[in-house]
RNA sequence: GCCCCAGUGGCGGAACCGGUAGACGCGCCAGACUCAAAAUCUGGUUUCCGCAAGGGAGUGGGGGUUCGAGUCCCUCCUGGGGCACCA
């Protein structure tokens, strides 16, 4: 049955291989360093090859392609490249199940995904891909760690790590997330052992101040780095400790404490240490019932419900701690539960009216509760607590010396004395933590040290670079496959020739994504990065991301900019000096009767609203709706890339993920939204068709004078030009779109006349409208442009300026109100002065009635905006 | 608990610096083409009163500033995110 079609369609998947091809061939996305124009790189974060690209994947890197070819358009000089982050647990845990090596998996998503991201027409220069886990990507990793250890910035340290059982490795404080680990999910545990760390918090400071720099930075991201950072200004104090407990060693004599509240001194009650204080630990030894205490806070987890939930409680050591500043005042100093041993000494004293958690403790124990701020207005005579601490501002009372100042006053001052008496010392501190680098898995980056009997830790030379992992390795019981290798760990120690062992953890795979940035200005160098090219490409101009890593990765590699130039591997302080995290791309669940979940593929819709049902299509059972996520692997709520560019092309995917919603909000994938997309492809080649047919002669003489409607047109396409091109340069994609939709209508709207006058104006709106939607979707792009008679590539021409003459209008259209309640508008010469304006409002019929005869108090006209008559 | 962000038609969302709210898309309704369907095209689509002309209401609720508020201020509600015994 021959159906005649009134034309040929667009071939989408078909058009599309064959512009993939020539612009491969002619490489015209590759980049070097030797060009007239500006710099400008950009970068989606790289992925981790996890097995196939699904279309929430490919929004991310749409986005970064949009705006590579915009800039490429632009005028500059673009670097755009792709690699992967290919060490990690996936890849073990697939060994473990399938017993497949890591490696070999490894690089099977990446030759699948490679091609995936090939079929989306991406212009990236692939010249410069590699993967982490290749030898000759993390030689270079261990060379800067090799530097960073030399220079102090890595270090080995013996201290609680967060364990994470499930995956037998340990885990960075950022991995942590609610007490659980961040992949396994399962509850981490504390456990003492020897971890290699990176000395991050050296960079505490400089990594908090240059956040005010990041103007190209989402606000929220800036605002959670400096929360995770946490810096508070405080005073470092000492106490004189005294009682018959006290251990004899001398460092027990003192016991220092950390506040920030140095002003609320003389409310001072109590001292507390936390349950890990080495003074708690030293007592426990000869008192068993403090030691039970211990054992009982350790037991407590962490999780944020058991936190919140847990009374405070202490334990008398019968140690007393004489006040630094008030002779006489001795305080009784307990092990509590609620102080932590990671913050500030592990030691506070405790001000029960000014601090609600000492004040609970207080209420516990009997222990005196001193208001010393009193709150501006109140009498410090009269002043009572509303039954929980005060925490606000005021002026201090009942301390002495400090009577009648404000906090900040008091706490200049207490710190001056302290100081003054060599009691204490101003200090700033931090809640970030260094960052613990060692993992006991396989499938990471060996740390290149070897441990000697005799010489300690000994670095691997560099002339041994790399360290290999091993291939020879199996997955058939847990823990780290390198410990229980027969031979890899045994060596000969590198400085004085004795048996010695490997260093058997490897890197977190954070510390491969922290500078891969820096490694693709420089690929192939036979060091970790070539200075000449990092400073010609870095920063990264423009990065593009999910947010869900503006803690961990965008910290590490903010630390390694700065590492790797104390290192004199870079000259550089901010690796990105744009960011833009994107939403992700989120569909419906589905799950069959037996629980499981099913793909969007193996389910059929029906139905809308309250009758919305789903069935199973091979079995026609029912199946469960479930709610709106981000598209993951494990809930099988992917549409695969394949699939669904073999059906609609590259180009639709690309138009459905910019459409709509902007882009650093969450898009929902569904099928109306992509037959939108798939109808607009068509409806742009049929319009570009139609009108290359009819206004075949490129490049026909401009018409000296152009008819009204000609002209019209013309305006439109400039403007639309200009708004796209605003839009796309600011990332708000959603809104480009919808011009482009605009200006397509107009366009179609204008070809629909069968005016000769109109076939220039025609003409010019069409190639606009193809230049446009390029750097969108290229591939129809290359088509039309070619369809519209040119033999060069629409992805190396120029982007297109519009006439500023075409911009603005002879005449205006402005809104008249009365009173503020619109009533008219008002169509008016653009150059009309303000009594022009004014006189033609108040002719208008609408304004007239409204007024109902009553006076015009006054005439409030803003030229260009708006008229408001007043009565 | 604290800190951010958001809340606009049936839906996704637009609206520069306070100046015609609802661009654009989806859906829906009507029409054209068709034997019919698909595809495509045209028109309509915030809501209420009205045949219409026209008018009233309207950007989560309440209050305020202003000639004028989706936009600024106060307050409350809802949703999302981050942090959380940090001294």
């Amino acid at each position: 049955m021959a159906t005649e079609r009134p034309k040929e369609r667009y071939n989408a998947p078909v058009r599309e291989k064959h512009w993939q091809q020539v612009w491969e061939e002619r490489g015209i996305f590759k980049a070097t360093e030797a060009s007239e124009r500006p710099k400008y790189y950009v970068l989606e974060m790289f992925p981790y090859p996890s097995g196939r690209i699904h279309v929430g994947h490919s929004r991310n890197y749409t986005m970064g392609d949009v705006y590579a070819r915009f800039k490429r358009a632009k005028g500059f000089n673009v670097l755009h490249p792709m690699g992967w982050d290919a060490f990690g647990m996936p890849a073990e845990n697939a060994a473990m199940e399938r017993k497949v090596h890591p490696a070999r998996w490894t690089y099977d998503n990446i030759a699948a995904m490679k091609a995936q991201l090939k079929s989306m027409g991406l212009s990236l220069d692939w010249s410069r891909e590699f993967a982490t886990c290749d030898p000759a990507y993390y030689h270079h990793q261990q060379k800067l760690f090799l530097d960073f250890l030399a220079k102090g910035l890595a270090y080995r340290g013996v201290g609680k790590v967060n364990w994470d059982p499930v995956d037998q490795t340990v885990l960075a404080n950022e991995q942590v997330i609610d007490g659980r680990g961040w992949r396994s999910g399962a509850p981490v545990e504390s456990r003492e052992m020897p971890v290699w760390y990176f000395r991050i918090t050296k960079y505490a400071e400089d990594l908090l101040k240059a956040i005010d720099g990041l103007e190209r930075w989402p606000e929220k991201v800036r605002l959670m780095q400096a929360k995770w950072i946490g810096r508070s200004e405080g005073l470092l104090m000492r106490y004189q400790l005294e009682g018959k407990a006290l251990p004899r060693a001398k460092k027990y004599k003192e016991l220092e404490v950390f506040t920030t509240r140095a002003d609320t001194i003389f409310g001072g009650s109590f001292c507390a240490i936390s349950p890990a204080h080495p003074l708690a630990l030293e007592l426990a030894k000869k008192n068993a019932e403090l030691a039970a205490f211990i054992e009982e806070c350790n037991r407590i987890g962490t999780s944020e419900e058991e936190l919140a939930r847990i009374e405070k409680k202490g334990f008398d050591t019968g140690l007393v701690a004489t006040h630094p500043l008030i002779p006489g005042v001795r305080l009784n100093v307990y092990v509590a539960n609620f102080v932590l041993m990671g913050y500030g000494t592990g030691a506070i004293f405790g001000c029960p009216a000014h601090d609600q958690r000492d004040f609970e403790f207080a209420t516990k124990y009997g222990l005196p509760i001193i208001p010393v701020v009193i709150p501006e207005g109140s009498d410090p005579r009269t002043f009572r607590l509303a039954g929980e601490a005060y925490d606000g501002p005021g002026r201090i009372a009942n301390s002495g010396f400090l009577d009648g100042m404000t906090v900040e006053e008091a706490k200049a001052a207490v710190a001056e004395r302290l100081e003054a008496l060599g009691k204490g010392k101003r200090k700033v501190m931090y809640r970030l933590r260094d960052w613990g680098i060692s993992r006991q898995r396989y499938w990471g980056c060996p740390i290149p040290v070897v441990h000697c009997e005799g010489c300690g830790i000994v670095p691997v030379p560099e002339s041994e670079l790399p360290v290999r992992l091993p291939e020879d390795v199996t997955f058939d019981v847990p823990g780290n496959p390198l410990v229980r290798h027969p031979t890899w760990k045994h060596v000969k120690c590198p400085s004085c020739g004795r048996p010695a062992t490997r260093e058997t953890d490897t890197m977190d795979t954070f510390v491969d994504s922290s500078w891969y940035f820096a490694r693709f200005t420089s690929p192939h160098a036979d060091r970790p990065v070539d200075l000449t090219a990092a400073s010609y490409w870095l920063p990264v101009d423009q990065y593009i991301g999910g947010v869900e890593h503006a803690i961990l990765h965008l910290l590490y590699s903010r630390f390694f900019a700065r590492a790797m130039t104390a290192t004199k591997h870079l000259k550089l302080k901010e690796p990105f000096a744009g960011l833009f995290t994107q939403g992700m791309v989120v569909h419906e669940t589905y799950r069959s009767q037996s629980g499981q979940w099913l793909l969007p593929s193996e389910v059929r819709v029906e139905g809308e609203g309250e009758q919305r049902r789903a069935v199973e299509v091979a079995t026609g059972r029912p199946v469960e709706i479930g709610p709106v996520e981000k598209m993951s692997k494990s809930k099988k709520n992917v549409v695969d890339l394949d699939d669904f560019i073999n059906e609609y092309g590259a180009d639709t995917a690309r138009w459905f993920v910019l459409s709509d919603s902007p882009p650093e909000r969450d898009v929902i994938y569904s099928d109306v939204g992509v037959q939108g997309a798939r109808r607009f492809v068509q409806r742009v080649w049929r319009l570009i068709e139609e009108i290359a047919e009819r206004a075949a002669e490129r490049g026909a003489a401009k018409p000296t004078r152009f008819g009204p409607e000609a002209a019209a047109l013309r305006s439109a396409a400039h403007k639309a030009l200009a708004k796209v091109t605003q839009n796309i340069e600011g990332l708000r994609f959603n809104v480009a779109v919808a011009q482009i939709y605009e200006f397509t209508t107009t366009l179609q709207s204008a070809a629909a006349k069968q005016d000769e006058g109109l076939n220039w104006a025609l003409r010019e709106g069409a190639e606009l409208l193809v230049q446009m939607l390029g750097p969108m979707m290229p591939h129809l792009g290359e088509e039309c442009w070619a369809r519209l008679g040119y033999n060069t590539l629409l992805a190396e021409q120029p982007w297109p300026e519009p006439d500023p003459g075409l911009l603005v209008d002879d005449t205006i259209t402005i809104a008249v109100q009365v009173n503020g309640k619109r009533r008219d508008e008002l169509t008016i010469a653009k150059g009309a002065n303000e009594a022009e304006i004014e006189a033609a409002a108040l002719k208008l019929a609408p304004v007239v009635r409204a007024l109902e005869g009553r006076p015009v108090k006054k005439v409030i006209v803003v030229p260009q905006r708006i008229v408001n008559v007043v009565v």
